[in-house]
DNA sequence: GCGCAGGTAATCT
DNA sequence: AGATTACCTGCG
């Protein structure tokens, strides 16, 4: 699967649980492999990891160059999870229990590009019907890199595609929406890169002006893209929570700028605890 | 065969 | 402003 001699160690003394992040519905490109690995894609890398005998020692199958440059940022390393956790702790019964069942989840920085498209498929799809069309797209248009792996595919190439292409990737009626926000990104139109500079509405106004994104999906791509952890994307489940376990009352509010993390707790809760 | 799912846009009051 | 409805596809 990967030769041990490229291999490295890494300390991660904070919470962190590959395998509740991979079925956090944050990421789609996260696959667990043969024994106790996980296989992660994200830009142009492929990385392997795997966690050790010893506590908070974890294996990983990149140089130490692109696990501080690259990786540690992905998995958001220098933010401490379990201080939010804490200073979090005690305003809701519910929030402290969707806490105490997450331990380990985290918010991870993924490419902005690639949010915005993965969100707008997966309106109205299951977790892993969002992680079949991004599959296909990557297949069809993305960059081999290795074993049949693809990266996600760049603005260029989705704007490259035809719609029927797209709906044989079983986007369906998303076809349009992700044709036309690559041909918007594509031809400069609109300046991803440029966004991270906007304040958090400033950047929901702009993404919300995309064909097919609304207030959830802006949400999600400013949270998973963007970094921005006061984002609280509102979708049946999160609303779920607010009506059925909260009386009404959003829990999130309160949290401020980690309303996004504690979020993410909870729809882990609603949807994985039984 | 048929209803429904991790939203959104268009089209109504 | 708020409510209703169609939309692809996969799954029970």
């Amino acid at each position: 699967m990967n030769t041990a001699s490229e291999n490295i160690t890494v300390t991660i003394q904070d919470d962190f649980d590959i395998k509740k992040i991979s079925e956090s519905g944050q990421c789609f490109r996260m696959t667990e492999q043969e024994d106790g690995w996980y296989r992660v894609i994200a830009r142009d890398d492929v990385l392997l990891i795997r966690k050790c005998d010893d506590p908070n020692r974890y294996e990983v199958s990149c140089s130490p160059q692109d696990w501080d440059g690259h990786w540690h940022d992905y998995f958001d390393l220098d933010r401490s999870y379990s201080e939010i956790r804490e200073a979090c702790e005690g305003k809701s019964d519910f929030v402290d229990a969707s806490i105490a069942f997450g331990k380990g989840l985290r918010v991870l920085n993924q490419d902005p590009w690639e949010m915005l498209i993965t969100f707008i498929i997966s309106q109205r799809k299951s977790m892993p019907a969002i992680a079949t069309a991004v599959e296909n797209i990557s297949r069809m248009f993305g960059t081999h890199l290795s074993d049949g792996m693809h990266a996600f595919p760049t603005p260029e190439q989705l704007a490259s595609a035809s719609e029927s292409q797209l709906r044989e990737a079983s986007l369906g009626y998303r076809a349009p929406y992700v044709l036309d926000a690559a041909r918007r990104v594509a031809s400069g139109y609109v300046d991803l890169e440029a966004l991270a500079k906007l304040d958090d509405d400033e950047l929901q106004e702009a993404l919300m002006s995309f064909v097919g994104v609304g207030p959830k999906v802006a949400n999600c791509v400013s949270l998973f893209g963007y970094g921005r952890s006061s984002s609280v994307p509102i979708d049946v489940w999160i609303a779920r929570a607010i009506d059925e376990e909260c009386n009404g009352t959003n829990p999130f509010d309160q949290f401020g700028e980690d309303a996004g993390i504690i979020q993410q707790y909870v729809f882990f809760y609603m949807t994985r605890s039984k």
